[in-house]
DNA sequence: CTGTTAGCGCGTTCAG
DNA sequence: CTGAACGCGCTAACAG
């Protein structure tokens, strides 16, 4: 049977509550003190989390919770965060909505049932109802990636990540560049679609035309799809910008089946260690997963000791691009396809 | 203020009793669910599980403890696991050791003090003294991914893995293979080196040269610089088995960067999806990762209910050699390196 | 089917 | 500094 405070209570003597007091960091006196130590290893105690979060109203523990796990930023977010939250104390219960709005719900009321003192949360979609149960018991919710009104949030400048990436691919001369990018039904998809147009209009005073920015699926697949479908074009463009890590992936993918004459310049987003498996290595517009995540971290701790202004803040941080191998990004005479 | 079962009674007039059979699925008169039901509706009521773990003993959570969250091998185990776990009833708490065994020690005692009936951990080292806070409150433990005395456990038949690569190189003639593996510390490792070892013999009728499983850090970092030592061999083999996924990765950005006569014929682990990314399409080991999750979930399921022999389960799945493109695999006249 | 009673393991008064 | 008593929100006996 697990041992509980009654047992140490038989071993040593003392009270319920001065061990409780030794548990609690209260002033124990050094003989009891070490009576207390003795039991508790004879007994493998150790503190039941459970019951001390019913009684005291704090869990000590905080949810983060994915729109999937399997991805490089998610699970560096995770990481990050984990370990500033360990330092402060609190343990980190990690979930994965699987990109699934309905579960993502299920997960909060998951954790709001084991009365987490916290969220950390990279949406799945742009819909916040699913904080309620949060909102209703003042349970604090930071948002990583996605500005959520009403909510803390910490994110990347989207629009400029975008232009620096069209910026760089004007500069080398480019004038046909298309986007692979989802549709327009959150919020990181909006912001780059419309960073996209923009700088492409200040660029070169044109809007780009409509068939070089349909919107594709967010996945490897609909990357690899896209790029296809660029290529085939009957006035194909040039380069391309990649708006997301899997669409990268699957654009990359599908550059590397193509002959070389047919590959446009392609400029993808996140996942350093991958680039290195590409040839020739591309640019890419980096993230600063680190500084999201710890950013989050410090927002909801201060959140947690009651500070922070009471409006929802906003945090919102830049990217960095990073120039691949520069030869992909020199306009070379091309080929038009045949068909 | 959040709501209990004191604020339902308020409302309707029922007991505590009456309540909790109707959030147990006991049989309550159709007039007083409804009463119930209009109440915790306008209170926004949801069950204290921390509560309900504390009087039942049973918190409904299981524990997933990883080596590391940043791996295709992981992530698809959770994601497998917590399905199955959901469909059952249970919540998940996943938790990143981050390859620390120290930091994988303190995690079980964060699960076993939020009361977790059960855990399964995809193990950081060989040593289990870590789980000894489970055992000691008979909570059921899974490992998968590593054999762990004591403790039931579903792996894959590493040798015979191993060896199916070892075969296929033979076939195609090659004569001199290197291995990229980790140290024997680790029974991952250890399994796949003596089953490269043993296959080779079988095989060739000789023991692999030393110099050629000569040990490297498991890593993409160790698999890079691994395979580029045993290309400066003078006498270089003219294919290389990686025993793990990051070592693939590493030993593939390493290929990426040589001339074409001096790639060694590549056998890989897992990650189909970044073999589309390598030319030519590489040949890997492939781990039933969604059937060892499956069979893990089943089994603590299986123990959860008290059920299954006494002793410890091991469970052992077979793996697939997934050919790549064929080319790779026919030896042709190398040219020798100069230094 | 419903209500009463007695805890689960711990933290927090308040006396001593 | 220590101990007794009470209660956190819920479940599990038992009566009724």
């Amino acid at each position: 049977m697990v041992a509980t405070y009654k047992d140490i209570r038989r071993l040593t003597g003392l009270s319920l509550a001065t061990i409780s007091k030794y548990y609690n960091g209260g002033n124990v006196l050094g003989p009891n003190r070490e009576l207390i130590e003795e039991a508790a290893a004879g007994l493998d105690y150790q503190v039941n989390n459970v019951a001390r979060g019913l009684r005291s109203r704090r869990s000590m523990t905080i949810g983060v919770v994915l729109d999937q796990l399997n991805s490089t930023f998610n699970t560096t977010i995770v990481s990050r965060v984990e370990e500033r939250l360990r330092e402060a104390g609190y343990g980190t219960i990690i979930c994965d909505a699987r990109q699934d709005a309905h579960s993502q719900a299920e997960v909060v009321r998951f954790l709001i049932g084991k009365m987490v003192d916290g969220i950390v949360v990279v949406p799945v979609g742009d819909d916040t109802s699913f904080l309620k149960p949060a909102r209703h018991r003042d349970v604090p919710v930071v948002a990583i990636d996605r500005l959520m009104p009403g909510t803390d949030s910490v994110v990347i400048d989207n629009r400029a990540a975008i232009a620096s990436a069209v910026q760089l691919l004007t500069d080398s001369g480019h004038t046909t560049i298309g986007l692979l990018a989802g549709p327009d039904t959150t919020y990181t998809m909006r912001e780059r679609r419309a960073g996209f147009r923009d700088a492409v209009r200040a660029r070169t005073g044109l809007l780009p035309r409509v068939e070089l920015l349909t919107p594709e699926e967010v996945s490897i697949e609909g990357g690899y799809a896209g790029l296809r479908r660029l290529i085939h074009l009957s006035a194909p463009p040039t380069a391309v910008v990649c708006a997301n890590y899997g669409l990268t992936l699957g654009a990359s993918i599908a550059q590397n089946e193509l002959g070389s004459d047919l590959r446009p310049a392609l400029v993808g987003f996140d996942n350093l260690e991958l680039a290195r498996l590409i040839r020739p290595r591309p640019t890419l517009v980096t993230q600063p997963i680190d500084k999201l995540a710890l950013e989050a971290a410090e927002l909801l701790l201060q959140r947690l000791n009651g500070e922070g202004p009471d409006e929802p803040v906003t945090i919102i941080l830049d990217t960095t691009l990073m120039v691949g191998h520069e030869s992909t990004y020199q306009l070379k005479p091309r080929v038009r396809m045949q068909r």
